[in-house]
DNA sequence: CTAAACTCGGACCAGAACGGTCGCATATCG
DNA sequence: CGATATGCGACCGTTCTGGTCCGAGTTTAG
């Protein structure tokens, strides 16, 4: 239910560096993955998601990269994660494996989802600045 | 890196629901299978995991089955997920795929060590009791 | 105008992890 | 002694993720 996977990983390390790019500048998907020691194609994939969620902008052509598209103070962890690993969703309730007519399933619902709740609020206060 | 699956969720609502008993009462996993809808085999071996760990305790023969062996107020949600889940390592450094020698990962590993350690922080503070 | 370098997007594959099952040994109670 | 419980280890099927490949569309350089 709450997962980080490798790809979240990437995404904060590539964002990272391109925090540290002059304003204007880009950097390309290769650069990064050099860099980075990041799996070749693995980076276009991860960069790809995060600019269509508009965290990055992508510049097409010759001279093309990425670049953030906000400040590094506004982006959050949380929200790298929410892009790259989907949001989070408790499992009892979601697959009907845990049936929710029963008493004691949603119980636990809420408080798991207040637990859930307080994990990505953790992750909600941390920058990529601050990283 | 942060991963919580369905053998956790499993594991607090069998928790949840052993807490419930008189004292000195046990229960069976046959009986917390049908009465959580937890996957008929699957109970054993999350009760046994936990007991193994010492947060519950079997008792065998007939009329055996399983019981807390603390308060649930002394066992936490992060120590359930610890024993189920295993303790959750960083991606980075653990499989060798970000090089350490690279001065960029680690400057990335220190701060995503203290941002799993928080949230593992947030789950010590939910014990059994609260949920 | 052509060629090169880049991003975009989808299709594709292998491997690991997880969920789930079975069977036998062992211990307890009646 | 027999019935019933856990303990434990071996065993699959499926799903998901990490990782790769390829073609299409774009922009700049020459």
């Amino acid at each position: 239910m709450i997962r980080l996977s490798r790809k979240s990983d990437y995404g904060l390390v590539a964002l990272k560096a391109l925090r540290a790019l002059q304003p204007g500048d880009a950097m390309s998907a290769r650069e990064l993955s050099l860099q980075l020691d990041l799996p070749t194609d693995m980076t276009p994939k991860v960069l790809a998601k995060l600019a269509q969620a508009g965290l990055i902008e992508s510049l097409m052509g010759k001279t093309g990269g990425y670049r953030l598209a906000r400040l590094a103070e506004d982006i959050s962890v949380a929200e790298v994660v929410r892009v790259l690993d989907g949001e989070p969703g408790l499992a009892p309730c979601r697959e009907g494996i845990l049936e929710c007519h029963r008493i004691e399933t949603c119980d636990i619902k809420h408080p798991l989802d207040n637990l859930h709740r307080e994990v990505m609020l953790v992750l909600s206060r941390m920058s990529i600045a601050q990283l």
